[in-house]
DNA sequence: GTATTTTGGTTAATCGATTAACTGATGAAG
DNA sequence: CTTCATCAGTTAATCGATTAACCAAAATAC
């Protein structure tokens, strides 16, 4: 009583001051295991992540739900799982059993899953992921956005004919990305399909023989939007390799600004970023509100995705 | 004493049977915060970074603890400082007050620390970096023997004018790779300082002056040993301006084989691995046996960082 | 001057699991 | 047939904090 705030008038300001004294010379630290078998509140987080957690490409996410539960006197209880369902389920078991207080279920790329029936009454929020049905709350990129975004750098340079490289794999950024600026080139009267190259796998290699092809048209884009920044990686080389020099001859844009990457290629890559920081922050803030009040409707959120500008577009020659 | 196997034989085979079905029917989950005030174990560890946590380049380690403590029945409750001293004390104090049963001390990059007092009794490992004394237990990675891996590779290929590019910055890892390149050549029986090139930091664009400088000299190295990778790619860029070609004009061989870096330059580039998953693992397994037995010495361990072989070693023209 | 509040503190129950100590019944030993 | 050990269960204390319920003394109201 004398050391917490509640029970307020309890106890007289001098005792309070004798016994906190005290407790200060016998360096008394508050046990917070017994403190949450009474009160049923650990002042822990659950961090579920389908190897996110520690690829280097989210730790961001993680730095991001780390410093909003610490700001709130949370910690984080972190589980990796290779992204199985049985492995996961037993993740989430292994945390309500630390009974703590409400858990995060973060996804390595933004994706649609369920929440898994084991959660039960568990507040949760979806990390990079979201539900079909809008039940859990979520938070994910705004990838509409950030094309749009990237996009308007290329179209406020002046560019038209902005081709697009991406991959055949079926995920939801793909759909987005490419849907956005199929949108866009169509607005400009142009046809998509003539500007677009579909790689199998959005890295390095493939995507330098699909900007070969793409640049060697000899109505070649004088600007492309890439999947990632791997794949603007294989642009610069494939554009060197064939004498064009970026941006001069042509201008490059690209989504992810992943840290090891877009700053370090030359010219620095133009590139939309995935708040993965603000998600984590969200997401959290989100969390805690669901514990003070488990009534409140979920909330789907939209994550702005910032354009990172650099070197990479100039006007078109 | 129905569900633990402890307590072993105050119990029939047959009521113990009730119990469990029981158990499984209600659905029952022991509570670990009840057990773990009583049994003064919460099967949690802390994991104190600075900055590593959450970046990038060393996510492994925490997935290499993760693994090792999940599979040993604990969980990781993970703290990511600004390496400030006043902040890593309070996570330290934090991780206490929950009773965590030991902690591991990580940091960004490999270097001498010291424990903080605050650390009392709790048992602690010290991951990536290490006393000075030797009073704790902690691994860091062996870069005497990564440095001569990559450089069997280059003499291995005949390579006897082996360059080197450093940075100036004062860490562990520069002084004990420059020390054992210079030996090195030395055995050769070439002066170091005639194929050494330092740069005030070890990003592309510096190395990428500094490898201009260091090819354009008359007696240019037929092979390079970078500090890491990230001055091999500016290395790779260098020689594709002088119109050499990695490997047959110019082998190069590096050190950290960072997994955006490495594998994604194109010749991929052969690099000693900082073995941050081992490390992350091992420091588990030292720090749940001293958990087992306070009384035991503490051990300094040296991980070895084993050579990724690609293709940017071939003989010298 | 008596009745009622307020103030400042004290007691004891509780959270859920572990575990030492105890109890009765059965079986074995002598 | 008595004695003692073993087996199978039951009771109750404990871990450290929170908190409802009590209680005595002092202050205030009427």
């Amino acid at each position: 009583m004398a050391l917490n705030e509640t029970g307020g008038r309890r106890i007289g300001p001098e005792t309070r001051e004798r016994v906190r004294a005290a407790a200060a010379e016998l360096g008394y630290r508050p046990n917070t295991v017994a403190r949450g078998l009474r009160t049923r509140r650990t002042q822990m987080i659950g961090f579920v992540g389908d190897d996110v957690a520690t690829t280097p490409f989210a730790g961001q996410m993680i730095r991001g739900a780390h410093d909003a539960a610490r700001e709130a006197g949370f910690l984080l209880l972190m589980i990796d799982t290779s992204g199985d369902k049985a492995e996961t389920e037993e993740a989430i078991g292994a945390l309500q059993e630390r009974q703590i207080d409400g858990i995060l279920l973060a996804t390595m790329y933004h994706q649609v899953v369920e929440v898994p029936a084991v959660i039960g009454s568990t507040p949760c929020v979806l990390l990079d992921a979201r539900t079909a049905d809008g039940s859990a709350s979520s938070v994910v990129p705004d990838e509409r956005g950030g094309t749009l975004g990237v996009l308007a750098e290329l179209t406020g340079a002046g560019h038209t004919r902005i081709g697009h490289i991406t991959t055949t794999e079926d995920v939801e950024a793909r759909a987005i990305r490419l849907a956005t600026w199929r949108e866009r080139v169509a607005a400009n009267g142009l046809d998509p399909d003539d500007l677009l190259i579909e790689i199998d796998q959005a890295t390095t290699r493939p995507a330098h023989e699909g900007a070969l092809r793409l640049l060697s048209r000899p109505d070649r884009p004088t600007a492309v939007f890439c999947f990632n920044d791997r794949v603007a990686m294989g642009v610069y080389r494939a554009a060197a390799e064939l004498g064009l020099s970026v941006p001069e001859d042509l201008s490059v844009v690209s989504y992810d600004d992943q840290e090891l990457i877009a700053p370090e290629l030359q010219p620095g890559l133009t590139s939309a970023a995935l708040p993965h920081y603000q998600m984590g922050r969200w997401a959290v803030v989100e969390l805690l509100r669901r514990l003070d009040d488990p009534e409140t409707a979920p909330v789907q959120h939209l994550m702005p995705c910032p354009v990172a500008k650099r070197d990479s577009v100039s006007p078109p020659r």
